[in-house]
DNA sequence: GAGTGGTCTAGACCACACC
DNA sequence: GTGTGGTCTAGACCACTCG
């Protein structure tokens, strides 16, 4: 018989539908649109829904599509680029930088934050609660680790809680010569507060920006930042924030 | 593994299911050791499989596990923290940086690298292949773009391609004065070839470094960085690859 | 070959947004 | 209400690793 040609596909249906899914994106739709919903889309391909929906998840998880429940799918805009910080270094509060202070409350800090600032596992410092909003949209919550001994004189008179506690942290935390700092990001998952707070459900992928304060040879802060990872894009160096627009496409090849 | 009870709860089974294993592994099982698979685990805690899988999914995600087809599912050793470069910048290949250079071809690339690069979007640039090992394990794969006007002494007696000709366009990259970089992180899923040598399946999410190096006033040359997100921390800064201990983790029981 | 994780199916019900 | 995405089930078969 005639000779078959090597099929060698085994490539996952799901795989090859979120290429298919992709191309039309980048042809088909505007920024903002509503795709037709699972079902429709999965007899339309002619998949199982969770067949469809691993693809789409794989689309949500690279920045292309927005899913909420009860609304429907949408085409998502192209990440925002978020500056992340100089290489200079600049204290959380001062001028210029894009978060809020929301909320201050005394906690234990987790164990590896506690490692960072030498402190001992069950020593409580000030939690200061803070979040970035972006083109109107919520990308991040930090929570701020300020140890007493970095705020010392911070004035017993203030409230031992709330926003008014989180500015007077803030501000003696100035008073201290900020010597280097020390920044690493890793991948995550939004607990449930976060998401909450960043508007996905629990779980949902987040960067985690992780810094470092250091001053008076010790390390006085450190900052837990989680961001979008759906939405944000992370810029470093002098240059940050500047706009460099990642086009459709830039995985597929 | 006791069955809990509490009802009342909107939370999922898998998230809870999740906190269960999470606890499980900080207290029960070390590094290296091999889980039950999936079947028994679905079995003994009463789910489905597949609920059982989104579980395991979200520790993956977060570096907790790792899972490899044929072989079984294994708790992952602490992310290793990989330095993603200083704040003055070094061109790639200078002296202390972390990648090997692999190969070189020409080839037109993606319109957003070319928008970058201000080259035209049928223009060819070498693309220089390089991968970087951490702890014996691959942790990136990276494409440097260079276009022809940076590196317009290189001999045409080189081979067109290959190792050779990867060396040869760093080198003559270093004629260069570099006047600055600039950088970006983003979330991403492994295409088919980066997963390849990352030792990964396609679709495993990666973090993504887009790097811009500047010199004569113009984009030199782009780096697109992919990073396993389980197994990878990327570390700015100064202290750059210091190690900081992220998460619950415990050497052995 | 046996055993593992990876893919896929065809249903079901739930939580949420909007009318 | 209706319609959406989110969760969950109980199977099936495939691709891979290893003895």
């Amino acid at each position: 018989m005639g000779t078959t040609q090597l099929e060698t596909a085994p490539e996952p249906k799901y795989w090859h539908l979120k290429t298919v899914l992709s191309e039309a994106l980048d042809s088909e739709f505007a920024v903002g649109e509503i795709l037709p919903n699972e079902r429709d889309l999965a007899a339309r391909f002619g998949v199982a829904r969770a067949t469809l929906r691993q693809a789409l998840e794989q689309l949500e998880l690279e920045g292309r599509l927005q899913r909420r429940r009860g609304v429907g799918t949408t085409v998502a805009p192209p990440r925002v680029g978020v500056a992340v910080g100089s290489a200079q270094g600049t204290w959380p509060g001062e001028v210029g930088d894009a978060w809020q202070p929301a909320d201050c409350a005394p906690a234990v800090p987790p164990a590896d934050v506690a490692r960072m600032l030498e402190t001992s596992a069950d020593e409580q410092v000030h939690v200061v609660r803070r979040t970035r909003v972006s083109h109107g949209q919520p990308v991040a919550a930090e929570l701020l680790y300020v140890p007493a001994s970095s705020v010392a004189e911070l004035s017993a008179i203030d409230a031992p809680s709330g926003p008014a506690r989180a500015r007077g942290v803030l501000r003696e935390l100035h008073r201290l010569g900020l010597e280097g700092q020390d920044r690493a990001v890793e991948l995550g998952s939004a607990r449930a507060d976060d998401a909450k707070a960043l508007d996905r459900l629990p779980g949902a992928p987040v960067l985690v920006v992780t810094t470092r304060f250091f001053a008076e040879g010790r390390t006085a802060a450190v900052s837990v930042a989680t961001y979008r990872a759906d939405t944000c894009r992370l810029t470093f160096g002098d240059a940050g924030g500047v706009e460099i627009h990642h086009g459709p496409e830039r995985q597929a090849s």
